[in-house]
DNA sequence: AATGAATGAGGGTTCATTCAT
DNA sequence: AATGAATGAACCCTCATTCAT
């Protein structure tokens, strides 16, 4: 009897874990479809092929989805960019790679891209921030301000993501971005251009996730009433 | 006869643009306190002091009314910048000083800072990106790319005016984002210098609201709901 | 001084009259097409090319538009097949003459048609109903009952004109509901015969309608709402 | 868990039904107490003692209540009465018994009649005209015009439901009406005979519908706002 | 009388949330 | 855990009516 609970038990929670995987990645579709505040309950819902009941017993609101589903695909892309960049010190280095690391992830997955330019709203993005005030500090960068230099920073990479979402633009573009950001961190050209030059290292897909696509259905389309 | 028939139509015309102006200062507040999508029909008409069959007699929905106010409160604004750097030629130095102005006035008001953060959906902000092309045209900026370019300004000044209306910057800010983004360019040093020191005309105050009430009500695709 | 007064008073009443008439010549059309739950006063407004304050300077509600509207329509077209039928005597030729004037009437004048088959509230029917009666007394119409009679008459009546607002009929129809009805009454085949072949008087215009607009504002129950 | 599945969803089913037929029965005494266009989904909502959004559940506006409603209703007498009368053969006779037997059902049902008399939308009423056809076709019944018997079948119907409805007629009222009807189509009196000494068989209940009235409240008092 | 802007109550519709199974 | 019917508060929008000019 007690083992028939456990296994009981066992099940439910391998089922949960996996209904749960389903709503995030759906979630993940339908806020790139349509934005952080227009999708309703029932579009993630439709999205992931569960029951209306079904989503409130793994979130509370449309609001702790979308933290989960930011936390589940954002940060881990940075933790994989940070892993990948383990070795480097160099702060010109740092950022010049970690964006172009960045900006390839986008380019390469636009659900993703499209996901973070228009909902990203959970920090995360406070590593190229540490390696700009790093660079400041060590003279390789020379600002007129901090803050500009960070306004800067975060405005132009989420309106590039954005350029990327809507038109697609050419494979240069993230180290376009790069380098024009690293010039007006005023560093050095020399650097620059290492910085360009480093071989990017091989990001790993946005795999734990991938697990059960199947079942999903499409974000249904924008067909909601006027305001 | 014909008089009379005039008198009245005037009378009610003047009321009527009257309250319009009413609804769309209203609207400037509560855009720039809640955000395009938030708020509801609800929010403006207690704003403004009217009823709420009002509202539709001068707007058919939300997504109307942020149009008109942005059309009413931004491009004034980048108007009487334009006008003010009516005189300059040199886009190093047109760039500086219209970035220079625009922080000026989002600083000092910051209601508008706020509204153009947060909604800013209206084109609007071409002109600056003309001096980029400009400047790029004249081998006085050199970019790796046009679209960075154009990238890193507007994700950049969106972003500045994000922290201005929510931590009080220093007013040096503007000048720093400026400078920052000029070097961004690569323009030279001594024209860099000759924006930031160059004295600001004066703007006019967000006046002239009252001035031109009557080409208000441009029809309108229908919005999604907020939640 | 006095003349001037007098002058301006019956200026004054020349307007209202023929704003009066303007109103009820378009709701006799607006009620035709939309039939009497749908219009809203805005439609009629609209139709009559007057504001909406005017409106209601003539009549208080939508109720009491239309029934003013059949008593300026409906009742003067019964008025004039009476007149037309004044010299007749016989219940059979009267009653077989006067729906074929009738039905004449309607396929002459779709608008008016229309109106009479949808609205028609207003009794203005009672006139043949007085002949089947008086044919019953008389034992020239022989009927299982009163009622039935009536309602066969009745219902028939706005069946028909339906038939014609939607499929113009031929011209015969109204000949062949005057005959079938007089059938069903039990009516002698000479007599229907008579009736039939009776030359049909001319009937006026719908022109009166400017005769008597003053006594048009009758006090009206509240109706409900149409959706 | 197959089976928890399955009773799941047929246990929702089941109760989903069981809200439907309770929305429909009301809405059979809503629309035969204030006609088709009066009524708002309120009134519905109450009389059914259900939530707004419930309503909405099961139909997506009035209009389509008020077709369920008919359908479920109107039709299934129809069908009744179609069955009744399977073994008649003779044009006469059946239009005879129909017609008896449709107006027995009118007089012994209030609630139907009233609704059938005012809302009546649905075709469903094709039948008699059927036999109507068959009768001329046959040589049966002699008439000046189809249209002009279609005419006075359909419009004679309706108001003598509305006759029964507003002032209780005698229970001879709808063999008079059957009867008065065929004299109209020309048919010999000897078949007219017959089809009223018929004996008339029984119809059902209007029964499948009547499950659970209980829970019901009565139709709201009409205190709406004039138009 | 005529005008039309302003009003606000009434009614339609959506959708987050609960809950029995 | 999963399901989905039921719920009702929150919104949207229309339109009859008033009233200053």
């Amino acid at each position: 009897m007690k083992r028939s609970v456990d296994h009981r038990t066992r099940v439910g929670q391998a089922r949960s874990a996996r209904t749960q995987i389903r709503i995030v990645e759906a979630a993940l579709r339908v806020f790139a479809e349509r934005g952080p505040d227009a999708p309703v309950i029932d579009d993630f819902v439709a999205a992931a092929g569960v029951a209306r009941g079904t989503f409130y017993n793994h979130f509370k609101s449309v609001e702790e989805l979308l933290d989960a589903t930011s936390e589940w695909t954002t940060m881990q892309v940075n933790q994989s960019i940070a892993h990948a960049m383990a070795g480097l010190e160099d702060p010109t280095l740092r950022l010049g790679v970690g964006m172009r690391l960045f900006f390839a992830r986008a380019q390469g997955d636009p659900v993703w891209c499209r996901f973070v330019a228009r909902v990203w709203k959970l920090g995360g993005l406070e590593l190229p921030l540490r390696d700009v005030d790093a660079g400041i500090r060590l003279g390789e960068f020379r600002v007129p301000g901090r803050d500009a230099a960070h306004a800067l920073l975060l405005g132009g990479v989420r309106d590039a993501l954005q350029r990327i979402a809507d038109r697609r633009m050419p494979p240069s573009f993230g180290d376009e971005m790069a380098e024009i950001y690293l010039r007006a961190l005023g560093a050095e050209p020399r650097r620059i251009a290492a910085a360009l030059a480093h071989e990017l290292p091989l990001l790993p897909e946005r795999a734990p996730l991938a697990a059960h696509p199947q079942g999903a259905r499409a974000a249904r389309a924008p067909t909601r009433r006027a305001r």
